[in-house]
DNA sequence: TATAAGTTTCAGAAATTTCTGAAATTTGAG
DNA sequence: CTCAAATTTCAGAAATTTCTGAAACTTATA
């Protein structure tokens, strides 16, 4: 591995990771030399800074397309491929939840709605059939809401983000939605976002 | 196996899935029986059911129990330990977060905060730096957002999902946490949670 | 269309992970 | 303390995943 110490901690690490995850060590690894590096790099530069037979980077580039994780350049007078990652972290972090999502959360539901249109017919299967119906619907309620955050601006988001608890603070009343307190709507929102946990 | 289809056609998916997950295959379906059964089960039932090695289920059980993801429980006159997962899912949600976080995101930060104390001394690692730190300050504002949702009750949680991107609304104008505008307050958050996309 | 640079594929090798049965350990009742 | 039921451990076997080098393929251009 021919990195500077910065980088070789990183990369380690990323790999690390990235095994605990759907994607392996290797493919961690090259994810993270582009994630580093400024100007793109072709294979054949992967290649040096680990030290991975040719073939297997090409492996490795060709699942990190098949995630949308790594966008693909072409410099004049080159023919070969470079690679890069996005600057902007938000549409990472955005293609990493959506595939995510495509791959792991939707076959799923399917799984889930499948299973809930057979009849059981043991008290053991009604149970089952009442459990996947309640870990459905909750699959759906998240990634309802997740759908709907992903529509936001990245600044709305980050604004959404960085308010966090105090959310509730602008929402609280609002019986519409909550379970209504009975409570009197009190104070403009605008008023009260300072203070309390 | 020893199982109806419809717990069958459940604990492979959830194997399936687990294994795409940190957790592999034979303790994702170990959960998933357990997921499924109303009635707590012991170690014995457990391999009855799903045709594995005895030690092999009580691996699988070992590790769902570092992962905080399965209840012991004991029967009058009975020695043998048995297991369930909680009747409520936002319990497993919740636990299920809290340990990937605790297992993958909070290490990653604290190798992040570690390589930034690094002075980077070529222009690469100037670079590389920069988006450590970038990728850093991203994780810290997810999961300080994530510690604040954490913190809510159920029932809040569950409405503020369900509001979705509605959430907007209510939050539009306030200066303070949103980039400013310029527009006028306009009305009452209350008065509005009506319509939009 | 020939060629050479670049890329991908793929079968087997290497490494890693998972699984098993036998032995060791723990635990509670008598 | 002894016994037997229950559980855990662990070394090697089995299965799976990852990695490699050689060959096949693709493509721009001379």
């Amino acid at each position: 591995m021919k990195l500077s110490p910065l980088h070789q901690e990183f990369v380690i690490h990323f790999g690390e990771m990235g095994s605990r995850w759907g994607i392996n060590r290797t493919v961690g690894r090259i994810y993270a030399v582009l994630f580093l590096s400024e100007a793109p790099l072709n294979a054949e530069e992967i290649v040096e800074k680990l030290g991975f037979s040719r073939s297997n980077v090409s492996m490795g580039l060709k699942e990190l397309q098949a995630w949308n994780l790594v966008r693909l350049k072409h410099l004049p007078d080159d023919r070969r491929d470079y690679f890069t990652t996005p600057d902007d972290l938000w549409e990472i972090v955005r293609t990493l939840v959506d595939e995510r999502k495509k791959r792991e959360i939707d076959p799923t539901l399917t799984k889930l709605r499948e299973l809930q249109l057979q009849t059981p017919d043991t008290p053991e299967d009604a149970h089952a059939h009442q459990r996947i119906a309640e870990l459905g619907a909750l699959i759906e309620l998240l990634t309802g809401w997740y759908d709907d955050m992903n529509r936001l601006e990245t600044s709305q988001l980050v604004a959404l983000l960085a308010l966090g608890g105090k959310v509730q603070k602008f929402i609280e009343g609002a019986g519409k939605i909550a379970p209504f307190t009975g409570r009197k709507p009190a104070k403009s929102s605008l008023e009260q976002n300072q203070g309390a946990s």
